[in-house]
DNA sequence: TAATGGATGTTCT
DNA sequence: GAACATCCATTAT
């Protein structure tokens, strides 16, 4: 499969997050290959989105949102995970799409260590056990993914039907409807319970 | 089965 | 010093 061009990731940020499910997320390390299909992902956009880290303006954290679309911004939150996302929109125009689920394809005997976790449906369901599954941290923050060859994205069949709602674990912003996902997949996190969601 | 809270580091006020 | 784009084990129902 081919990979996602830069002029993929150069568009209105919920627009690309929407279009990166059925998107594959490959991730090589020491020779190996580990990807999944994405399955869940969430919008953060410009100084309008109060839950987006740029909402302040630009800092030494969220710069790789200010910069070229199609990098990867990865940050540490709540003194345990890692978040991946995939920065978009023009450069200087500040937004990324937080990846939040995939269902695993390559390399799930890698991804089970790393996790330390049986269960495929939940090895990268949720930011932070997606991060651990395929060994990402800090050194890929601002890796370019149009040309890295440790972390990139393919194109992938199309997603069938797609949910929209508000987003997870966010206090402020939750009248934007921009979490995506795909209905009815099994691999996608749960969120936390009891807030809005899914529909049959 | 739903709700609660602890672990834990970085960033920004 | 507070807040945080989380996860999971433990507790209460």
């Amino acid at each position: 499969m081919p990979r996602r061009p830069r002029s993929f990731f150069e568009r209105y940020t919920p627009d690309v997050a929407r279009g990166l499910l059925g998107s594959r997320l490959v991730r090589v390390l020491r020779g190996a290959r580990m990807s999944g299909v994405i399955v869940e992902t969430e919008a953060y956009r410009g100084s309008r989105d109060p839950a987006s880290h740029a909402f302040r303006g630009r800092t030494g954290r969220n710069e790789a949102m200010f910069g070229p679309a199609g990098h990867a911004y990865v940050y540490f939150t709540m003194g345990v995970h890692y978040c991946l996302n995939v920065t978009t929109e023009g450069e200087g125009t500040p937004g990324a799409v937080l990846i939040r689920a995939v269902q695993p394809e390559e390399g799930v005997g890698i991804m089970r260590k790393n996790r330390g976790v049986d269960d495929v449906l939940r090895l990268a369901a949720g930011p932070g056990n997606l991060t651990r599954a395929l060994d990402i941290g800090r050194a890929l923050n601002g890796e370019d993914l149009v040309r890295s060859d440790r972390i990139f994205i393919e194109a992938g069949a199309r997603a069938g039907a797609i949910g929209v709602s508000s987003r997870v674990g966010v206090a402020s912003g939750r009248s934007f409807k921009w979490r995506f996902f795909v209905k009815g997949n099994p691999f996608v996190s749960k969120g936390r319970p009891s807030l809005p969601s899914q529909n049959p």
